[in-house]
DNA sequence: CTTGACCTTGACCTTGGGTCAGGGTTCACG
DNA sequence: CGTGAACCCTGACCCAAGGTCAAGGTCAAG
């Protein structure tokens, strides 16, 4: 009877298919597993194929509750191999590594909450009010786009500066002659760089800002390092490329406010 | 004032480095979005070195928050190139993503939790308290062992009968005569397989086994398709080839039944 | 005797980058 | 006015954890 099973080439076992279906994994993954070393090659029948019995099977089984968990391939095989009080820290650990992913891709979840849902992402509360406070104002959406890329780039770029980007629009904003001529200024984009109107402009608003010189100063903190420079002037000409009018304007702002002694750093 | 800006080569905007650190990713990472298009590659400085603007800083912002959300970067361009509605959409799609990995990994957790604190991962309860039954009947924890394996394997391949061995084992633990009988069964594993002693022991079993006929009963709906006989083989003979003397006593015992008329797969 | 479902090996593809090699640039210090 | 450190450039290869394709052998059924 027994002679019987051995003298049956067929039923010495599983094929490798049979045997990753029990698993629930692909032919492929069970290879793979047996090129890491991870599960050892079982018997050949005498065609070649792979004789999977129980033992290779529990084998599959307990590396794939592990893979499945995340623990790297490369770990698995040592760990299924050590003692069972190594095996049971090791498990801990991984559900440690487990629970963080959980905790990090939550907190992913609610970035792309907030960023569904405007520029809280991006911005504090307080910036957001401002912007829509600008929208309120009736200023051009574009407008209201540029500033948002403003503070978005002075908060990374230089936040030493950005709580008196900040404030300055918050106080401004109650100033209904700033309104006035920041729309001005708006126009301006499709003026022509050497329009009279700019210089014009200019007196103006660097007058309106030194209205009030505690908004102007900048912190005595100074950035340091030698890319401070080019920090500032990604963010002090922010889309001065799209209208060379805005950038003479502000050249002009600059160095009437230079003249009146204001700190305001080149570049 | 403004010449001069444009005049030093060097203020044009930031490295790349200044702009890595700036979303916090590296260098490697930005020139890779490059390469993929996810990003435009900026103007060069004299010297072939990249130099970042407020515009291309804040697409890598859009950029990084979306990949750390589990955007597939392929997806990515398209996705921020947009109309807004489609946008949206699209973000709720990928919240709803986050959602199912995080449940997902919670699962895994649980199970490897069960799988830390026992085989819960692998059997149901039931036969979780029989194994413990069979360790407080001071069974080896080598019979123990080989048990659990065995109902591991019942379960995945033939849950058929799966059922009817646990309840078998269920029911026969609480005889006297066939706890005792099993016992001697698992010292028989180091009996040489020619002892006379097997073939007394495998009467005494198949004579304890036919006292519940209704025990050894399969279901009507046997197991279907060609690789059946191979599932049965590999639970019934599970760990036979380390002992050739339990091999034996299986072998004799199922003769035992079968001629008692009990219909017993081959193989 | 053919068909279709398996099995075998081997080589290359994927994603999101990391690492190494070989060379150019810029900057601050002495 | 060097010189060293810290950047930058490109290009080529490497990783996990498999997937896909190719070219052929095997098996059971019609």
């Amino acid at each position: 009877m027994e002679e019987e099973r051995y003298s049956h080439p067929m039923a010495e076992g599983l094929t490798i298919g049979q045997a990753a279906a029990f698993v629930d994994i692909t032919v492929k993954t069970v290879r793979h597993y047996h090129r890491l070393g991870l599960v050892a090659e079982p018997e050949r029948d005498h065609s070649g194929y792979r004789r999977y019995g129980s033992a290779d099977l529990l084998r599959l089984v307990q590396v794939r509750a592990l893979a499945g968990a995340g623990v790297p391939l490369a770990e698995i095989g040592e760990l299924l191999d050590a003692e069972p009080e190594r095996f049971a820290t090791a498990l801990d650990d991984v559900r440690r590594r487990l629970t963080e992913q959980i905790e990090e891709l939550m907190g992913r979840r609610d970035t792309l909450h907030r960023l569904a849902h405007g520029d809280r992402a991006l911005l504090p509360d307080r910036a957001c009010a401002v912007l829509e406070r600008l929208a309120e104002l009736d200023f051009s959406p574009d407008y209201v786009t540029t500033q948002r890329e403003a503070l978005v780039l002075s908060r990374a770029l230089t936040p030493e500066v950005f709580d008196l980007f900040l404030a300055n629009l918050e106080h401004r904003l109650d100033d209904p002659e700033f309104v006035e001529l920041t729309k001005r200024g708006w126009e301006a984009r499709s003026w022509d760089p050497d329009d009279p109107r700019i210089e014009e402009l200019a007196s103006a608003v660097a007058a309106n800002l030194l209205g009030v010189r505690a908004l102007l100063t900048l912190p005595a903190k100074r950035p340091h390092g030698p890319d401070a420079a080019s920090r500032y002037g990604v963010v002090n000409h922010h889309r001065e490329d799209e209208a060379p009018s805005i950038a003479r304007l502000n050249g002009l702002v600059e160095g009437h406010l230079r003249a009146a002694g204001i700190d305001i750093p080149r570049q």
